[in-house]
DNA sequence: ACATCTACCTGGAGGC
DNA sequence: TGCCTCCAGGTAGATG
């Protein structure tokens, strides 16, 4: 499922081909992902030139002059650049169409995904108001975490995962940053000391900064790939292997749920 | 203000 | 082979 570095891997795969460009067309085939996708893009984007690409969390944005496309990907979204025409299977949903031939595809099985606009500062829309800060910017600071987490009695795992504390941090990184700092998923947010929020920040960083690398050199290619390659995949510490011996200690790793959600760790290295 | 729950969706796995 | 059930999960919005 696309986490932050699938996002972030996305973006740097998709913006040499469309920086720049013009849109020619928009087709939308089914419009019913996580909200509507809305009827008049086409005529919003047609002959408009692409000003540049950003991420924001785990949202993909494709600026205009007059506005900016919102994309998500849910659980089951991806995209790829097609240079000559190809049909579109049941589950492609939506197509840029540019200038120059080339076709952005968005494919998304479990329609968790979105495609939005937004005419103005992105920070205006209200998916974007309320969102907590990037944790690969220089924002995201332990004084900031350890402030947040004061008082607070919601499970670590849940707090780091709260899209108002920190962004793009999924139940994958969730879980691996914790095994990664030796807390355990349950422990109450305001129970960590600074040094332990010092370390969980250091820990979530640089979890999602090997996958992004490891992204790149992965999926290096967003061109015509016959969108079967997937995600990629990593060794996990304790993501999906409960059961299975701790890799560092030996322990069977515990699965647990945490509101709704497959929480993972062992209780021997994590408390 | 905070914590928890619900809803959305479909492919894939496992059981019979 | 086919049918059924369960599970995965991002996240807004409702509810307690």
């Amino acid at each position: 499922m696309p986490e932050l570095p699938e996002v972030e891997t996305t973006l740097r795969g998709l913006e040499p081909h469309l920086d720049g460009q013009v849109v020619a067309d928009v087709i939308i085939r089914n419009a019913k992902l996580r909200w509507p996708i809305p009827d008049m893009l086409p005529a919003l984007l047609q002959g408009q030139t692409i000003r540049n690409l950003q991420r924001r969390a785990k949202y993909l944005l494709i600026a205009f002059d007059h506005g900016i496309l919102i994309l998500h990907l849910g659980m089951s979204g991806s995209l790829r650049i097609l240079t000559s025409p190809t049909i579109a299977d049941k589950h492609e949903h939506f197509d840029l169409q540019l200038a120059n031939g080339k076709v952005m595809r968005l494919r998304d099985p479990r329609r968790f995904g979105a495609v939005l606009w937004h005419s103005g500062e992105i920070k205006s829309h209200t998916l974007f108001a309320k969102l907590g800060p990037e944790p690969l910017l220089d924002e995201f600071t332990t004084e900031y975490l350890y402030k947040a987490t004061r008082k607070r009695r919601i499970p670590i795992k849940q707090f780091i995962m709260d899209s108002h504390v920190v962004v793009g941090v999924g139940n994958i990184y969730a879980n691996e940053a914790l095994f990664r700092s030796g807390i355990k998923p349950q422990l109450a947010a305001g129970k960590l000391s600074r040094a332990r929020c010092d370390n969980l920040l250091n820990e979530i960083r640089a979890t999602l900064h090997e996958a992004i690398l490891q992204g790149g050199s992965s999926l290096r290619d967003y061109v015509d790939s016959d969108g079967k390659q997937g995600y990629f995949q990593q060794h996990y510490w304790v993501y999906a292997r409960a059961n299975e011996a701790c890799k560092r200690c030996g322990n069977p790793i515990k699965q647990i749920k945490q509101s709704q959600r497959s929480s993972f760790y062992c209780s021997v290295c994590q408390h």
